[in-house]
DNA sequence: GTCCAGGGTAAGC
DNA sequence: GCTTACCATGGA
């Protein structure tokens, strides 16, 4: 089916380190693995995408999971003009979109990133859905429900590049998988509940907490400082971003700030 | 072979 | 409250 969708750049949001399950297949062209299901995007014209669903899937899922409802000119029409910086970044990055990504998810892969670069995480993650994810189709299978992640043993573990994470994980899969901890009920707490019940997770730490935040509740004030975010603040902004500058959607332009800095590193 | 990665924990001040 | 040693592994 075809749609017309702006700020859309498929190569960007794949590389923007926000998912790690999205990869080009072509020179205009990627594979989103989520929620079970797999979509082919292909870029034509100018805005005009063709997507590999039918209108009842765009809707019941991939409308959502792009964040389509949002405009994304009016987030980079809101940056401070004297910014320039942050201004060439979101120029940069204009097409990035914080997708909505399932919570369980969002939340073993970035428990799993900490130490390890973009490639390793993809790695990884792909790994663990070899080993416990359900087949969607040949080749293809779906991140791991929290049962099957949690069944697994720390030998099976042992064999997705996990290292020292593999109790970080385990841990987190069973408080999920035994109920003790609802991760869509979660959806209900303001920013700051939300927060300190992510720390309660071992091995998440803040920047941890605010990426599952910010890709896996959608709350776009939440600001990941990671080391590259650390080097622009330190180059750019005399060691700290203005955050308060930009109430409630602060992560939104981290987004931006985090591809065009880690793109162009010397 | 060396350096570093979308950091966190626990121990020590 | 703020440092610091240590953590496994693989990509660049």
């Amino acid at each position: 089916m075809i749609k017309h969708i702006k700020n859309m750049d498929l190569r960007q949001i794949a590389k923007s380190g926000q998912c790690f399950r999205m990869t080009m297949t072509g020179e205009n062209s990627a594979r989103v693995i989520a929620g079970g299901k797999v979509l082919d995007i292909k870029k034509e014209e100018g805005s005009r995408f063709d997507l590999s669903c039918d209108e009842a899937g765009y809707k019941a899922f991939w409308e959502n999971y792009f964040d389509m409802s949002a405009d994304y000119s009016l987030y980079i029409d809101a940056i401070d003009e004297k910014d320039s910086f942050l201004t060439e970044a979101a120029a940069y990055g204009s097409g990035i979109r914080i997708l909505r990504q399932e919570p369980f998810e969002t939340l073993i892969s970035f428990i799993i990133s900490q130490r390890k670069n973009i490639p390793a995480i993809q790695s990884s993650v792909e790994k663990i859905c070899r080993v416990c994810g359900t087949k969607i189709s040949d080749d293809i299978y779906s991140f791991p429900t929290p049962e099957a992640l949690a069944g697994l043993s720390e030998d099976e573990l042992g064999c997705c590049s996990l290292g020292y994470r593999v109790p970080y994980v385990r841990e987190a899969a069973r408080r999920v998988a035994s109920g003790e901890i609802d991760l869509d009920g979660l959806n209900k707490l303001s920013d700051d509940e939300l927060y300190n019940k992510l720390l309660s997770f071992r091995g998440v730490g803040k920047k941890v907490a605010n990426c599952v935040m910010l890709f896996g509740y959608h709350r776009i004030a939440a600001f990941p400082v990671d080391v590259w975010i650390q080097r622009v603040e330190e180059t750019y902004y005399g060691g700290r971003f203005p955050v308060e500058k930009y109430p409630g959607f602060a992560g939104v332009l981290q987004q931006y700030m985090f591809f065009y800095g880690r793109n162009n590193a010397k």
